[in-house]
DNA sequence: GTGAAAGCGCTAACAT
DNA sequence: ATGTTAGCGCTTTCAC
């Protein structure tokens, strides 16, 4: 078999107990063991046994992404179904945070709308803390994953009396409308995204309050709802100009609403930024490989993984410590696809 | 503390080995006894500590994905860096699979030229196999892997003496050649990937077989070399336009590659299909959110995932079976990027 | 500062 | 068909 803490404790001359406070860097042990110990853990190549240890300790210096859905079974990116980016990046930036940890990233996909109560990971306590990220959740559902001693951080929303890690969606809206207005842009489209999303009601908020700010009239801004998907952006902007509609610049409240959009700009031969100007949300692999350099609202998605992680593990830390709302601010990225007008 | 196998024992008035046996399913035990046993589960809400679990038999019931990277502090998705969607995809179909399984997937980058002789997952025996993907592998660290005892299915290219799971790169090249020459194009440049890949290389080879198979002098066919990136589709088709070359269809070795060629066509107002024809390989979030409806071969790398969990199932099972060499063959998706030439 | 010993929850070989 | 028992490798009091 492997080698265990007691083939390093009959070589070195000591304990099991001793080993064990050495490999968890108790100051207790004379410097000298300490040493010993230590070259004897590397020169038989020992490496801890993590079953054990979280037999002992119950912690499975494991967290758990859980990505909820509503459905599924749909597939992650045809044009008709929002693009699991946000997904990927908060992926990313947790996995970096999580490098040089002692800490593992486990990820499941769970539909809320299941007959499953529990996401497998937590009701196999495989997990010792878990991301919710995907919006679809409830206090009931909060408050079930907290009644099994399992620590959350929320990702994407505020939530009251947990954890969270956000964008400031109200940023978002405003530095895109700030920034077309000062461009002297006046007719504006925003697609947004869905009604119901109370980050996509946050956006317009903002885009409003930057109008207002600049003393704007409202009567040529156009708030128009999508689902945040491809085909949203196509057929809300399709309609929009069958309405007649030929606003200045379009703004995308999503990468996946904005390629949408392009799509029926492509269509009608309608080029960007002569004809029209385009910006989007969200810098992800959609923006960064639009038909042309585009100006977009960086939402940091993967800076967002990683401040989840750090909560996370603070969290852990200090059990009790003052629940942490984290925001984070949204940056321009000012590439090609915005014009001055005149 | 939780419930454990005791109480049930207790509760259901057997021992804790016939609760064992009847949680394991064994066939040994009385249908009456197995009875009574679920139900006091059931009651009691027991539910089973995979880490006692993971200590007695060692085999923790988790699954690593080890994306191999030769540079792990590139952004995923700027122009000029791989596109992940692999990664993306290939992750999406071993969660599918593995949903309704009792194995967990955790994932780690990591990389081949670093310090590191082994991913953190493996050293700290956190999985019981592992699914390596990203190319930048060789036997050395195969067989490292192999020796600590861990199952290996690799993704995306075959490899002696491994499980592997890959898709038919002849064939790809193959189809997407046969379909352009079949609608009546002559001038074709195919941007397939980097020169020193072998999955590039085979693509061109299917290529030059349907050529060959159609009679077409390959005079006017362009086999060019570029990284599988947005700014290598770029910039290899810009040197092409510079020397002159104008083809009437040009074919992307991956969804990158395709999204940079489009970006040069959209700056050269180059319209698709009225002025050149495009047709694509991998179907990934990038294929089906381009500008136009685009002709796409399919990669499958959902179903490349699913087929490696199953192989590893397998594996698991049936620990010396014959090697297995799966091959996915890729179909072509026939949307609105290609003109039939008159 | 270090060692001895108990126990985490489970499985599996052996008894009965 | 079911119970008894001995670990799996580690942490953690508690003595010394």
């Amino acid at each position: 078999m492997n080698v265990t803490i007691l083939d390093i404790a009959k070589a070195a001359g000591v304990s099991k107990s001793t080993v064990s406070l050495v490999i968890n860097e108790s100051d207790k042990v004379k410097l000298e063991t300490r040493h010993k110990v230590w070259q004897t853990i590397n020169k038989l190549g020992y490496v801890p046994n993590m079953a054990a240890r979280a037999l002992t300790t119950s912690q499975t210096k494991t967290f758990g992404l859980i990505f909820l859905t509503s459905d599924e079974t749909s597939l992650p990116y045809v044009l008709d179904s929002v693009p699991e980016t946000l997904l990927y990046d908060v992926t990313y930036g947790i996995n970096a945070c999580l490098k040089n940890t002692d800490y593992s990233l486990l990820t499941e996909r769970f539909s809320v709308s299941g007959q499953a109560k529990l996401p497998d990971l937590i009701k196999n306590k495989r997990v010792d803390g878990v991301f919710l990220i995907g919006g679809l959740y409830d206090d009931a559902f909060i408050n079930l994953v907290l009644e099994q001693g399992i620590h959350v951080v929320i990702i994407g929303r505020r939530h009251e009396g947990v954890d969270s890690v956000s964008v400031n969606a109200n940023k978002v809206g405003y530095l895109g409308a700030k920034y077309l207005l000062e461009l002297g842009h006046r007719q504006i489209a925003f697609i947004s995204g869905p009604a119901y999303s109370s980050i996509s009601q946050e956006k317009q908020n903002g885009f409003a309050a930057a109008v207002a700010e600049k003393g704007v009239n409202m009567e040529q801004i156009y708030f128009i709802h999508s689902p945040y998907t491809g085909m949203g952006g196509y057929q809300a902007l399709k309609q929009l100009w069958n309405e007649g509609v030929r606003p200045t610049a379009i703004f995308g409240g999503s990468d996946g609403i904005t390629a949408g959009m392009i799509r029926f700009l492509y269509e009608q031969e309608i080029s960007v930024p002569k004809d029209v100007s385009i910006i989007s949300y969200e810098e992800s692999v959609l923006s960064t490989h639009a038909p042309f350099s585009l100006t977009v609202i960086d939402g940091h998605k993967m800076q967002l993984g990683e401040m989840a992680c750090m909560t996370m593990i603070n969290r852990i830390k200090k059990q009790n410590a003052q629940e942490v709302t984290l925001i984070i601010e949204p940056s321009m990225i000012i590439r090609g696809s915005v014009k001055v007008m005149g």
